[in-house]
RNA sequence: GCCCGGGUGGCGAAAUUGGUAAACGCAAGGGACUUAAAAUCCCUUGGGGGCGACCCCUUACAGGUUCGAGUCCUGUCCCGGGCACCA
């Protein structure tokens, strides 16, 4: 056995990551390139602990699929960026005293060290951080855009307040009642907020989620988010006249509605409220105010509610029912008003039953009790409709009503507003000057942007003003328009602000004086792949595309979609818990490729399973990869120097072949398909058969290389250059397969008899159905289970199975 | 409560979408090499029965469809995720 160089991860990756920055290998021609395909990943926020093995694990799967397009012939664009202003941020700088300005510098630059580490193919040119006012001049630019187009406006709005981080949230952030963040319990405060119109698209991005090739379980969570019903609103007017609109998704049941409720908060409930009720009523609204969203929405559910002391008349019925106001009615939803009907509605229910309300079944379901809510059944009670079917008689009600005026049909989305106010200081200041004549005024193009001051006290106060505030220097401006002193809105927007556009940017990183180049932009967008957590998948991957729909319909862009494909990657877990810092239980990449260097940890984490599906991190396999590698690795150098040719003497070169091409197929599809496990597998059982036979030649071997290359980069490399081969091997192409050579050879097939298996049959591929039959039914095992019984059926699968019914 | 996933050896997992269940890897046991260890290589490894070529059982559980079910259908039980007084 000849000596052959060991194998060296450390040395070996420094040298190719070193070569590859030299020979810029991973800088496309952004204005030349003949097939260009933007490869995106979700990028990191940079949090203190560095990069865990999470981010690894998504990068890698990321960084895989990207090098495959690449090793395919396209200009593989694969840039990197950092997601750095926002309340973790903040929050971490607040704990540490230090200004986030100063900090996240630092926490960037160790995120570079580790990206650089594992061997992603970067173009390090293009790095973008959001909190570069070089990059947030846009995101204001983008502000500005929504304010014209009458898409971003201010009111004064019930929202979730989080007293521990001090600050605003959207919906989206606000989880069980909590803040998604700290987990500290959310308040309801009314507070003067800007908010996008993103209910505008609501439909919009409904629909279009049809048009995407996106992971089914994101455009399932999009849609649900999204939450469409179909319903109608119906009015109920008072003696005085006023009408109480209330929306339905079952105006078949308002025969059965005996009374109506509204939200606390309804605007008609001081005007329809009797003398006689009116401390009652105000207590009760109070007493609401004050309760914190927890308890209103998640908490204890015992129904609550006053009756207000007037009354309304159903259109259907035209009876007096009474009027009352509880908090399960929510002023956020539909029209703030319901017309109940207890018979049908579990909440209704619930509340007739505690206040005594009457209850009138309306619908008959055979078999069902009370309060059934089937629209299986058919009409009761309800006057000239008595005997119709639901659904039938919906569509019908509404027509009846609506010929009074009493009815429209309508859709409503659970969908909100988007709030992008945050009273914060780690974020873009929201670029408007407040003047006492003309009122909103945008910032001018010219001025942006309205740069972060530096400034000491960034904490945040309970007044639910941004810290920005107290910084007169700062927050006196003059008014664009008139020049008089005005004053600048000290809110700061939201991270997902920043993040709705990234993928624009990134081309275009070199341009100071626009957002996006429109040639570049052209050339390279919508995103080719994307690829990402589902935790983004009503946050980030929803405001994305509504941003995007907008500048579409502004005319920046020329599509509507910015990520056409997006699949979503597992969450890596470890005991079963998602890794956090609280918990103690992130593992941290960097002790793993010390020990075991990058390209063994990334096809380690790939091998791991299924990489769409995440699982938890343990390290008891790592071996066996860096035994793969090993293989590879002594295969190379023992062809390199000279050995092993003469091992087409053991007769295996054929059967390696086809062997060889049922490979490349397989990798193929898998890698495509982002099946990295079983690709692996793959890989690793032709280096088994390479090994039982003896490769021959290089040619058997040089294909191994290119497919290892996208999974183990640095080691790829070296073993290219130890072929004789001058170039990177991401010059090389991607191997192609003889789907002949790939079917020839010969399969092992099953034989059954009355569905059990017997026998099992060595034939070579493709033969027909007469000759196995012919060769099965010599066979001695199946001899004495047919048993000279005549055939009823035989069922062949080429290359599968024979089975014989007898 | 509603909407999605998922349940396969000691472990991570495969299974051409209805066709040989457990590929690939880890761990374990046995052997070779070695003064020894590590590394490496070879063999065994779902359960049960038989001296034996072989036979029976096995994909959470109970049924069903089919020549054939991990895969499809019905019901049940667990685990994970999303939404949630959304009218």
């Amino acid at each position: 056995m000849r000596n052959i160089p060991s194998y060296d991860p450390q040395s070996l990756e420094a040298k190719w990551q070193a070569r590859w920055a030299e020979r810029h290998t991973n800088e496309p021609d952004l204005d030349r390139a003949a097939r260009p395909f933007y490869n995106l990943m979700m990028f990191p926020y940079p949090s203190a602990e560095g990069l865990h093995v999470g981010n690894m694990f998504a990068f890698t799967g990321a960084d895989i699929y990207g090098r495959f397009k690449r090793l395919q012939g396209y200009d593989v664009f694969e840039p990197i960026g950092f997601d750095a202003f926002g309340i973790h941020s903040e929050n971490y700088a607040l704990q540490r005293g230090i200004n986030p300005a100063e900090l996240i510098p630092q926490n960037i630059a160790t995120f570079r060290r580790q990206l650089r580490q594992f061997g992603g193919m970067y173009d390090w040119r293009h790095e973008l951080s959001t909190t570069d006012p070089a990059y947030y001049k846009w995101t204001q630019w983008i502000f500005i855009q929504l304010f014209k187009a009458g898409l971003a406006y201010k009111k004064r709005a019930a929202v979730n307040w989080c007293p521990k981080d001090k600050t605003v949230l959207a919906n989206e952030q606000v989880i069980d009642g909590r803040c998604e963040r700290c987990g500290t319990a959310v308040e309801q405060r009314f507070l003067d907020q800007w908010f996008f119109r993103i209910t505008q698209y609501a439909e919009r991005l409904l629909d279009n989620l049809g048009n995407l090739d996106w992971s089914s379980s994101t455009v399932l969570l999009q849609r649900n988010w999204i939450g469409r019903s179909e319903g109608a609103e119906l009015i109920f007017e008072t003696p005085s006249g006023k009408q109480i609109t209330v929306f339905t998704t079952r105006p078949d049941t308002v025969f059965g509605a005996t009374y109506l409720v509204l939200a606390p908060e309804h605007p008609f409930v001081e005007e329809l409220t009797a003398v006689e009720q009116r401390s009652t009523v105000k207590t009760y609204q109070r007493e609401v105010q004050s309760k914190d969203i927890v308890s209103r929405r998640v908490g204890d559910r015992t129904k609550t509610g006053v009756f207000i002391g007037s009354y309304a008349r159903n259109p259907a019925t035209g009876e007096a029912i009474p009027i009352w106001i509880a908090d399960y009615v929510l002023m956020e939803y539909g029209t703030g008003a319901i017309m109940a009907v207890p018979a049908h509605d579990r909440r209704d229910f619930e509340f007739a039953t505690q206040f005594k309300l009457p209850i009138r079944q309306v619908v008959a379901v055979d078999g069902e009790p009370l309060p059934s809510v089937s629209e299986e059944g058919t009409l009761v009670n309800s006057g000239p409709f008595d005997g119709v079917p639901c659904r039938e008689a919906a569509g019908k009600i509404v027509t009846w009503l609506a010929a009074r005026n009493l009815a429209t049909p309508r859709v409503q989305y659970r969908l909100h507003d988007w709030c992008i106010s945050r009273q914060r200081y780690w974020g873009p200041p929201i670029p408007i000057i407040y003047c006492e004549k003309c009122g909103a005024v945008p910032v001018p193009e010219k001025d942006l942007p309205v740069e972060l001051p530096l400034i000491e006290d960034f904490r945040p106060d309970d007044t639910g003003v941004s810290p920005l505030a107290r910084h007169e220097e700062w927050y006196f401006a003059k008014c664009p328009q008139c020049g008089a002193q005005g004053r600048r809105e000290t809110d700061v927007s939201d991270t997902f602000l920043d993040s709705a556009w990234y993928h624009l940017r990134y081309p275009s990183t070199e341009f100071p004086d626009r957002p996006f180049d429109a040639a570049r932009t052209k050339k390279w967008l919508p995103v080719s792949s994307y690829i990402g957590g589902n935790e983004h998948a009503v946050l980030h991957l929803l405001y994305a595309r509504f941003i995007c729909m907008v500048l579409s319909d502004l005319g920046f862009v020329h599509f509507d979609t910015p990520y056409p494909k997006f699949r979503a990657h597992g969450l890596i877990v470890k005991d079963g818990a998602k890794m956090s810092k609280s918990r103690g239980n992130v593992v941290v990449p960097d002790t793993y490729i010390q020990q075991w260097g990058a390209d063994t940890f990334r096809m380690y984490l790939m091998f791991l399973g299924p990489f769409q599906e995440g699982g938890d991190f343990r390290d008891e396999g790592i071996v066996g990869i860096r035994r793969f590698l090993e293989k590879v690795w002594a295969l190379v150098h023992e062809r390199a120097a000279g050995a092993g040719e003469g091992a087409a003497a053991k007769g295996g070169n054929d059967v390696v072949l086809q062997k060889l091409h049922r490979t490349i197929r397989k990798v193929t599809g898998d890698t495509e398909a982002l099946q990295y496990n079983t690709a692996i597998a793959a890989m690793m059982e032709y280096v088994n058969e390479l090994r039982e036979h003896g490769a021959g030649s290089t040619e058997l071997v040089k294909p191994l290389i290119v497919m290892v290359a996208p999974y183990a980069p640095h080691v790829a490399e070296e073993l290219w250059e130890v072929l004789g081969e001058k170039q990177s091997v991401f010059q090389a192409h991607w191997p192609s397969f003889d789907e002949r050579l790939a079917s020839a050879g010969d399969v092992e097939i099953a034989v059954q008899v009355n569905g059990k298996l017997r026998s099992r049959l060595v034939v070579p591929r493709g033969m027909a159905q007469d000759a196995v039959l012919k060769i099965v039914l010599s066979d001695e095992a199946v001899k004495k289970f047919v048993d000279g019984q005549p055939l009823k059926k035989v069922i062949y699968v080429q290359d599968r199975l024979v089975n014989l019914v007898v």
